[in-house]
DNA sequence: AGGCACTGTGCGAACGTTCTCACAATAGAA
DNA sequence: TTCTATTGTGAGAACGTTCGCACAGTGCCT
């Protein structure tokens, strides 16, 4: 049989061995109550003496606070989520907060599954990347119940909570103005665009033009398409449907076999505008099988920034997101909601910023 | 002031709806006592019209287990942490388990903090990458105290404790041995090979060379120098100690610098071998900005196997780890002891693979 | 009839903290 | 003096579970 649970040192035996009452004890320790100065060495003196460290679960069940905020993140292994991830932990560690993490895979089930996991730890919070902007009855439970939520990158339609974002539209809007400048008139996007529950891209580029949508609760690739259509529209081009890749899945593989099939056209575009780093990936890879020359036979900008974009043959131009700042502030906005801010939700937009090097040309 | 915490539902209303004691609805809602098959139909029908959800802290508290991973990584920031933490996360998830996330840096203060605040936490257990093979009196401590624990990556010396890593040296060995086959006598490392107490490079050689040192507890970096020497040995090469370039840092531009150093000698390498990811990134940096072509004026292998590596102009090889397999193994160590297994500590070496690709010819 | 094993239920005590009270002592103000 | 405020201490009740025990009923074997 293994051993139980080797003496573990409580309160109540560095009472006894100061002499003082387990609530004396507990005043010092938890630095809570009136104490006097003597005894707050004799105290300090035994529990040092015999090493002893409170139960946060106890006191997590008589004060309802755990220190711990709870991370539904999409899947911590992309670079996209392990560096906000490293900014959440970093902020909270230095407020002595732990984090305790989850995957969605972007699945709602899988969400659900996680708040709910987190809810039954009592945890302070919830950093959540919402899967859904619509369907996310167990995110307005959670808050109605008292428990605080910090939304990122993406935001749930009317959820009164805390997010940060980035602002995706404008950037990709000065990406491909950028392109356009350079005199680019067939600018291709390739993108994810998962989940548009209201038509296809057609309509979306129909409703765009019409001015009809709410660009603040789209997922971040269609804002990002959002953006190409204004740059086209305020540069007075047409948007040829069949330069708008739609990869439809967060998968490399899938975003190389769109990247092959679009730049295999007879009517090749000149310029290639990817929505994140996983696209950029199957982009370069396709790129680099077909023997395509950077930038002088395609132009190329990605969203995101990843390492090796930098050293690559002509180094690619990418918008580079504030990873990990969007990680912090997450953790702050969470943090200053825990210490009792009772403010109206709050929305912090992060900007983007282009980092231009050598992958972009004249057509 | 903000809303107290809204009518938390308890066992105790539970019970009362249905009618039963407390203990009752405990042993059917808990799933641990005899009921008869009324009463826990009773009872779980009131559960659910109350949305009844049992508190883990309370649980907890009593049983002394939380269901709760602590899991202490290096930088989640980077690829190979990330993958592990996702293998981790995805078996713990499975069996009910969560996991609480802290970075350690590398550096011996931020993990003891952080063993701390997760043994105050009441994890059920630690998966640690220890940062010190010698210094881990903390870790002594904590098995000591009933904490199991489950290393990766690395060892700590003698340390009664469960671990996962991967054959380090063999790979290195083989990597190395491949070169030397393709007809290369000038092959340069790049490595961390940061901590190694006993000496510099020289005499680590040489003590290699000797028979005197016991690989496994030595840093990952280390053993695929070892590795390095011992194919040179094997094929009785002698070691140019001038090809052994020692970054002694994690750091990509402290890598391309040394890089560079190396690549820009007169008698230059024919070969070069970098012993990790982040080593591999600075030197291909390096390697474009000198305009060296691969592999007809340097050939290359790297440790680590990354997604731009694949569809870099000539691919890289790579030796590739089994990143998420090792998270798994290390959670599926852990949950078996939790389930009480008693057997010594078990030491799971996983097999490496080479991915050859098209940066390897003759000199 | 007695004994024993098994099933089912409730009472009350844990678990290790914090929190609410009650009570004292001291000091300064009225 | 008496009142009030401030500082200090301890007893005991929380918090929401699980666990040990007592007790009772059933069925089966001697």
């Amino acid at each position: 049989m293994a051993a139980k649970r080797p003496d573990k040192v409580t309160i109540t035996e560095v009472a006894r061995l100061a002499g003082v009452s387990t609530a004396t004890a507990g005043r010092v320790l938890g630095g809570y109550g009136y104490s006097s100065e003597e005894i707050k060495k004799r105290v300090q003196a035994s529990a040092k003496r015999l090493g002893y460290r409170p139960n946060l679960l106890a006191r997590g069940l008589i004060t309802g606070k755990t220190k711990t905020i709870g991370v539904v993140a999409g899947d911590i292994q992309s670079p996209f989520y392990s560096s906000i991830l490293r900014g959440i932990a970093d902020v909270s560690r230095a407020e002595g907060f732990g984090v305790l993490l989850t995957n969605s895979d972007e699945l709602l089930v899988r969400e659900l599954e996680a708040v709910q996991l987190l809810l039954d730890k009592q945890v302070d919070g919830l950093i959540v990347a919402p899967c859904d902007t619509e369907r996310s009855d167990h995110l307005r439970r959670a808050l109605k119940e008292g428990c605080p939520i910090v939304q990122f990158d993406r935001m749930v339609k009317g959820l009164g909570a805390d997010a940060v974002t980035v602002d995706n539209r404008k950037a990709s809007r000065e990406a491909i103005g950028s392109l356009i400048e350079a005199g680019h008139r067939r600018i291709a996007i390739l993108a994810e665009l998962e989940r548009w529950d209201s038509g296809d891209i057609a309509s979306f580029i129909m409703r765009v033009e019409a001015g009809s949508i709410e660009p603040t609760t789209l997922f971040p690739s269609w804002q990002r398409l959002f953006g190409y259509v204004e740059a086209h529209l305020a540069a007075g081009l047409k948007i040829d449907r069949a330069l708008v890749a739609r990869v439809g899945a967060y998968s490399l593989d899938a975003a190389r076999l769109q990247a092959l099939h679009l730049l295999r056209e007879a009517d090749r575009p000149t310029a290639l505008f990817t929505a994140d780093g996983l696209m950029t990936a199957g982009a370069v890879d396709a790129i680099t099988s077909l023997g395509l020359r950077i930038p002088d036979e395609l132009s190329m900008i990605g969203f995101d920034d990843l390492d090796w974009m930098s050293f690559l043959k002509p180094a690619i131009t990418a918008v580079v997101q504030p990873v990990t700042a969007m990680g912090e502030t997450a953790a702050r906005l969470m943090l200053d909601r825990l210490a009792g801010g009772d403010s109206p939700p709050r929305h912090v937009t992060l900007e983007l910023s282009l980092a231009r090097r050598g992958s972009v040309a004249k057509p």
